[in-house]
DNA sequence: CGTAACCTTGAGGGCCGTCAAAAAATGTGG
DNA sequence: CCACATTTTTTGACGGCCCTCAAGGTTACG
């Protein structure tokens, strides 16, 4: 195990080349941002074991791992750093180690958020697989973590590893079933319904206490909910008559159950492990 | 192969008796509808053939075809029956040979349709795939013949037939990409800008000709579009400025680079191909 | 401590939904 | 094929939801 480690230092460092200070390469783009170099790491033992648990690598073959990751390598992205960007052709599989990351879409000079992904879970599965160009850009939201698999070497692996074939299946599923439940939200709950019911999961996401944090920016907030900011600061204010209390980014739910009433929250919306 | 074909009429047979006529089975309500009886058939040669035409089953081994299809049945469905329900476990995985399918979803009273399903395609698979209950209802849109297998039958042929197992994950990837099309028109665009969207789609569909007419009624466009009936009538008079003209179900797109114009089509919201 | 974000608040207006009723289209039984 | 009933579509009036623009207040960060 040592000596794969060591094997793959060497070449994440030709891929740090190839990527990060090439004129023409996909990341370029990076160091506009304050000037800050990206770290380009090996990808050490415990990351290793940390991208091991993930579900769609878990039961593959140790050799086909390892041919997964040969080429692979990890990197350090500051915040607000677009990762990806729509509708270029899908050259890395991503996998978000730490941190957090925004997919969003812009359209005619509008723009929206449609996901956070957390650690430790996969980009652009979707497009991976089908060789297709990104349906969404991403951009980090906090300083993050990023482990980076050549498309290729994916799909090479997918056709010859049984077993990460079907754990790619039951990721696609979920991730699937998430989305529809998306837009079943946007197409039949208002956006007063929306905030109110996602104000209820984050409360359970926080361990069920009446008082808790949002988890990122009002401003971002709002357009995953599909709102204005100002529109959102409002909801806010109409909650306050369902038992809701808000102070900067502290929430206080002090009527759960009128909340609810109001929210009418549905597993086959809400719910996000079935 | 007829031989198969034989021995499966027997076990069709066995299993109407199982599904249709049975008081807990799941069918067992479709008989509400207008007192009209769902015929159920044997799968016949040409019906195997088209069946076996589908993406995810062309590439399987004919030994796993046919425990896929042991137990599959095909039934008649006039218009307007409900197939499936939201929220109750995915018994069947839905193939849809003729006719035509509309999701759809109820939360607190409001409807709302998702998306049509031509022939030849499932519903449901991702339901199927995590033996989760489903997310969206299908009721038949006109009448329609559709192949029912056991759910069941599906996850044990995926689990020992690598090929199906791959053709399950293109097809599952395909719809996740073609969801998220969905929620990105959904949060980017106007109504308005979605109709004008949706004709240029539909006119390609119809061979380009700039007389074309919508195939299926306004009220269920204007659900699927995200607005009412109302509103929907609206909108059309609303693009009359862009070069639309409607009369009943024709449509007639006098100047498509106006209504392009106003549009602005996009290949990573509107191509269904990619 | 100052700059730059972000958040809030107000005013105004456009988009879109609801309700109601008339017109048109569709389906049904004789 | 016609007459009738039903459903769909259209139109009008109205109101609420939600966005835009602008300004002031707050927070975060160098």
């Amino acid at each position: 195990m040592d000596r794969q480690g060591s094997n793959h230092a060497l070449i994440f460092f030709n891929q740090v080349v190839d990527l990060c200070y090439d004129g023409g390469s996909m990341y370029d783009g990076v160091n506009r941002y304050d000037g800050v170099s990206m770290r380009v790491d090996v990808m050490d033992d415990s990351e290793f074991r940390d991208i091991r648990k993930l579900e769609i690598l878990a039961q593959m073959t140790d050799e086909n791992f390892r041919k997964l990751t040969r080429r692979a390598y990890v990197q350090n992205f500051p915040v607000r750093v677009e990762l990806i960007t729509e509708g270029e052709p899908s050259d890395f599989l991503h996998i978000v180690l730490s941190g957090s990351v925004d997919l969003f879409s812009a359209w005619n000079g509008r723009e929206a958020s449609l996901a956070t992904v957390r650690p430790i879970s996969t980009l652009v599965l979707a497009a991976t697989i089908r060789d297709a160009p990104y349906l969404m850009s991403a951009r980090t939201l906090e300083k993050s973590r990023i482990a980076l698999i050549p498309s290729k070497d994916v799909r090479t692996v997918f056709d010859a590893d049984n077993a990460f074939a079907r754990a790619i299946v039951a990721e696609l599923a979920q991730c699937y079933r998430s989305v529809v439940k998306n837009i079943k939200e946007l197409k039949l709950r208002t956006s007063l319904e929306r905030l109110a019911n996602y104000l209820l999961r984050q409360q359970g996401r926080a361990g069920g206490e009446a008082v808790f944090d949002l988890d990122f920016e009002k401003r971002r907030l709002a357009s995953v909910l599909g709102m204005t900011p100002e529109h959102l600061s409002r909801a806010f204010k109409g909650l306050q008559p369902h038992g809701v209390t808000v102070n900067g980014t502290r929430i206080t739910i002090d009527n759960r159950s009128a909340l609810e009433k109001f929210a009418r929250p549905n597993p086959l919306i809400d719910d996000f492990s079935s």
